[in-house]
DNA sequence: CCATGTGAACAAATTCACAGCA
DNA sequence: TGCTGTGAATTTGTTCACATGG
């Protein structure tokens, strides 16, 4: 089992490797929009990404027939697509529980002004940190999920809570009714069916790094 | 390629996929160490962490025979052996580059008490932020990296600063004598050979969970 | 015996090589 | 002609099934 855990879906199954694939080409899409790029080849994508030419079709064609042989993608509708596909075409409400100094740090860095995510609450189970601002939100008391869940239309839940809180918030953003689940505690959750839940563990990739160092 | 970039090593060949599996072995071992237990089978780890047993013999027997036939793993020793395989046996200094939200949190965060990983040194090129604390360190300025890398032995760089610095600011840990990088900013780095580098992108695990949510 | 360690079978992911179309 | 889209080949990763040995 792949160290981040997977939620369940059902359709024709893409992989977690090729949907974070898509969100790379979509960034370096942006990019190149930026720079007034109106199309662009697998091949050009690949050399000024490093990334490969091959695998950007591969993964494109999955979803359909994007380019046009012998020239190209076309930059804004490729970017289109991908955001269609990637369910970004409409904005999703955060709410992240645990406003340690990750937590406030994820707070303030998850808001993108784009329209595609936004933070919409935070919690924390501390009464001393309840009322007190971060951002421009006000922290709430945990024991609020459902209601704050409820108000604010949240479908993404962020847990920065310590390690031993983790399964029972996670349980509880579950009932609260959000859908998907970032995870920064670690822990291995026992997952709840249903919740599209994902890890992110720091010390994981600090440990990988270690153990490359150690390797030379 | 996989969406973290991985650096180069000689021998042979681990995964980043198995790699990371020894991370969370090693976390469920300290859990069954604290609770006493003194011997477990890889059937027994699979079912209390959700993992699978044969995979776990086989990650493990990469390395060596640690187990006991007929027996199990003795929770101590494999403990140990794998600490020093993921080189976690002595300590590893990290710089910790750009003091927004995020760097400060993550300055905070990942120094574990444990001896395996140290934050020695907090930088940002805001001459404003340079002189304030954050937590035990004094924020020094960037300029001064290569001098903070010499001082306190730092051989592992966080990037935290923004999408268009991080380029720079690569480049310049490589050259300040870091030996590994986890990049924190949404880029693709152009990589520097001989260092170790892993992107964690948050945006894009949210991506993913929007994707999954987008399915059902 | 019983659980590890492992070759062999299987599955997934990547890369190759080229057919097909603007 | 040139680049996409794609089957076929290869490589990588996982699971199975069992021989091995404490």
């Amino acid at each position: 089992m792949s160290p981040s855990s997977e939620g369940q879906s059902s359709a024709p199954e893409v992989s977690t490797l090729t949907l974070n694939r898509l969100s790379v080409y979509l960034r370096c899409l942006r990019h190149l929009q930026q720079l007034g790029e109106e199309r662009i080849s697998s091949q050009e994508l690949a050399r000024r990404f490093q990334l490969s030419a091959t695998q950007i079709r591969k993964d494109l064609a999955q979803f359909g027939e994007f380019g046009i042989r012998g020239v190209g993608y076309d930059v804004d509708s490729l970017l289109r697509r991908l955001r269609q596909l990637l369910g970004l075409d409409r904005e999703h409400r955060i709410v992240v529980v645990g406003m340690g100094n990750l937590g406030s740090a994820l707070a303030h860095f998850l808001g993108f002004e784009d329209g595609t995510f936004r933070v919409v609450a935070a919690l924390d189970r501390d009464r001393d940190k309840v009322g007190r601002a971060v951002g421009k939100l006000t922290i709430r008391h945990s024991s609020e999920l459902r209601e704050t869940v409820r108000e604010t239309g949240a479908d993404i839940g962020v847990l920065a809570v310590p390690a031993p809180a983790a399964q029972e918030n996670y349980e509880a953003l579950a009932e609260a009714g959000v859908r998907a689940v970032l995870n920064f505690a670690p822990v291995r959750l026992r997952l709840v069916p249903g919740i599209a839940t994902k890890n992110v563990d720091l010390r994981i990739q600090l440990e990988e790094l270690a153990f490359l160092l150690a390797r030379d």
